[in-house]
DNA sequence: GCATAATACGAGCTATGGCTCGCATTGGAT
DNA sequence: ATCCAATGCGAGCCATAGCTCGTATTATGC
């Protein structure tokens, strides 16, 4: 089970169609036995066996299991990306309070994208090294945000926009992914009103 | 290795003295491999032969090594409950700003008990059912931050105070969490200093 | 059509790790 | 001193899951 160093990048490049097919259908296979099925019970023969297609030719793209894990996450990961970009390309006209809400909502949404494999992704992965990704992920997101305050500077109280950027950023990530993921309370109709207002008032009062 | 349904309460209660010390050895030594050489490195035999035990008695007091994991995190999360009772008993009479620093500093302090167990048991360890314990701690947290709410009720701005404690509780743990676990640039002695006035900022203006 | 590369196949090897079971030792009560 | 319950032992069973490798099939260039 435990091998001795776990390569996670893919062992060949897929060429042809045939093959991006079965890589696609391989990475597929996998999110969905992970969501439906939870970690454990994703045996590499169990993804090849879902996916259609053998362990063998699995093992002719992928070096491991957690490759293909990886893979699982750097797909969900890119999806959220474009999410993030979108948003804060979208709301860089907009008076700040009128841009953090977007967010806020936004960042409600995004987590409802497919909360299923985000709470496998971020609750029942044992970490592989790769894993770091999801820092890279917050990274970014915290990056792009602090354009946003750049941009709003003179009306902003804070003076470490670095620092502004990591609260805000992770105070409003928290609260969506524990609102979406164990309160499902918070999320009919109205209460998703109260809670985005609530975030929103948060983010907006530290900042000026 | 997956068995059919996991047990998590231990098998037999340890009576004679004999017996506790060999159960307090097992979990020390599940904690001290999971903290030194991960998860996936803490097998049954590991951990017994950490401990100075055999397989079989461990076996005796623990019916799967998730009953082992979780008795470790129970033993944590226990230790994190005693500070928070501990901090917010100790705030209760203080004017509202000075109560949340106060607080802040001790989450602050608190994630650095142990912050390399914290770690593995929030990022390394596949959910157990019983790892909801984790969602108990939380809503306990809430619900005692609730009561000093209630305490200065007529200062505050908000209405819904079970909402107020979700934002402001899930906020702090987040800020600290990863502060403490993935930005050790914000932990220096001065950098300390900001981030809790940012959090104690955030929070107390959120609030009246 | 043919040669060669790319892709696919899946039975089975190997290692590992959870866990059992029959036996040994210890300790307290009488 | 003796007996019995509590505790401890650890070799080894068994299931599983990661992964390989020799072979079969399909695509591509000429």
């Amino acid at each position: 089970m435990a091998r001795a160093r776990v390569l996670t990048s893919p062992r060949k490049r897929a060429s042809q169609a045939r093959s991006r097919a079965t890589v696609d259908a391989l990475i597929g296979a996998t999110a969905r036995i992970l969501v439906r099925e939870g970690y454990d019970k994703a045996s590499t023969n169990r993804i090849a066996e879902v996916a259609g297609v053998s362990v063998g030719s699995l093992y002719q793209y992928f070096p491991s299991k957690e490759a293909l894990v990886a893979a699982v996450i750097d797909r969900h990961n890119e999806q959220l990306m474009q999410i993030v970009r979108g948003v804060l390309a979208e709301v860089a006209e907009l008076p700040i309070e009128a841009a953090i809400r977007r967010i806020v909502s936004v960042a409600v949404e995004a987590h409802r994208v497919d909360p299923k494999l985000h709470r496998v992704l971020t609750e029942q992965i044992p970490r592989l090294g790769k894993l770091e990704n999801i820092g890279a992920f917050s990274r970014e997101t915290q990056a792009l945000f602090r354009t946003l305050l750049e941009r709003h500077r003179n009306e902003l109280r804070v003076t470490d926009l670095e620092l502004a950027a990591f609260v805000c950023v992770t105070s409003v990530e928290a609260l969506t992914h524990h609102a979406v993921l164990h309160r499902p309370e918070f999320l009919s109709k109205e209460a998703a009103e109260a809670l985005i207002d609530e975030a929103t008032r948060l983010v907006v009062r530290y900042l000026r």
